[in-house]
DNA sequence: AAATTGTTTTAGACTAGACTAAAAAATATT
DNA sequence: AATATTTTTTAGTCTAGTCTAAAACAATTT
């Protein structure tokens, strides 16, 4: 498989992730920015690989096939981030754009190795699942913040949006993964939230909230 | 710098380590195993980019920049390797393979981190020298087991061959990088090698010997 | 139901990197 | 010095992946 077949792949598998529809020509190109013409091309590529459902006109789904590959390289890009954070000391707002290129490594043993090395992590830096070498997926329960009600208290464990300012933002109010949330007002007219960050109180925008996963 | 260029950079750079002459259209091609043609289509671009001196049907060489450009990439395999045989518990006789993919994942910063991370290894597992971040090799004294002669001794340093094949020999007769070598005999009829390896006494062809580096 | 708008596909062109076959240049042999 | 052989380059073709522009189809509005 070439890197631009996976680079499909993770994107549809990401895009069925959010709606159960069947994905549009369109969805695809604009998360790849990349154009509508490409997207149809390389479907049909998929499709006779077998990889993808593909009707003309109709969108596209994964199959068993094609979501199971999808995963794996799901599963190297969340491994591969764990690795450059816990072991190279790489921050989580630099690991993103490195894993888009480890990802397409293609080495079983090395990727299991590397799993076995991290001590079998379930999270990445970001608190998204790793698949494990079956695939196989381990939810947790987690609820947006924005979704939260006053007085409700949690531990951050993940993050929706994971672009470099968004995670950079997090830095700067000292909001990681783990700490300690409690909602102490939730203003309704501009639906921003005040809450306490394990020990400080600071007031954040209605889109911050909805971008952290509380459990 | 795409990946196809990267791998003739390297290239060229292990051929002029040989022979100091320009390195031949037809060197490049039988290295690389594709066609000479492709391989003067790749001078040209490259020619273009200043990374190498060619002058056509004269053969060509790196310039300063691609001399540069060379090492980085082979510092980048090496410390893979490293990483692979010391962090990943691989055997030396699988890495190669892997750090051919490793070596063009771009990103300096990565690199030298991976660097502090191994503890700045100046070998790697096959006992080549790893360029340092400024491209800098620090050179060490070493001799064909074959060019030695009788009742020497020394620690085995490195390999000059470095296929599976060959690796994998050297595991079965137990020598390893760090083994201590003594010779016993020269055998004038096919020069084999009569030699200790710690405290086994075994034989080895000349074939052998002269892929065996000893300090 | 027809017309408009938006989406998707097709057709055709381009680039990088590879190949084959033929031409040109360099080298070796007589 | 002329001829034969080898090496290298050129010319032209192919594939993967991209693009633009046009055509086909689907969805929405009137
Ligand atoms: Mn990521
Ligand atoms: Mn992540
Ligand atoms: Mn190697
Ligand atoms: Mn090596």
């Amino acid at each position: 498989m070439t890197f631009s077949e996976e680079n499909y792949l993770k994107t549809i598998y990401h895009l069925m992730a959010v709606s159960d529809a069947g994905i549009s020509t369109n969805a695809i190109a604009e998360k790849m920015e990349t154009k509508a013409s490409s997207v149809t091309d390389m479907l049909k590529k998929l499709a006779e690989k077998e990889l993808v459902n593909y009707v003309k006109y109709q969108g596209v789904s994964l199959t068993e096939k094609g979501q199971l590959a999808a995963k794996m390289i799901v599963r190297k890009h969340r491994l591969w981030e764990t690795f450059l954070v816990e072991k190279l000391d790489f921050s989580w707002d630099e690991v993103h754009d490195l894993a888009e290129q480890l990802e397409h490594i293609k080495s079983e043993k090395l990727i299991n190795k590397l799993d076995d090395f991290l001590g079998n992590p379930t999270e990445d830096p970001h608190g998204d699942a790793i698949p494990d070498a079956n695939g196989r997926i381990t939810k947790i329960e987690k609820q947006l913040l924005s979704e939260m009600d006053k007085n409700r208290v949690g531990i951050c464990v993940g993050v929706k949006d994971t672009s470099s300012d968004f995670l950079k933002y997090l830095d700067k109010q000292e909001i990681a993964l783990g700490s300690h949330i409690e909602i102490i007002e939730k203003e309704s007219f501009d639906s921003s939230f005040r809450i306490r960050v394990e020990t400080k109180e600071i007031t954040i925008s209605h889109k911050i909230a909805s971008n952290l996963y509380i459990k």
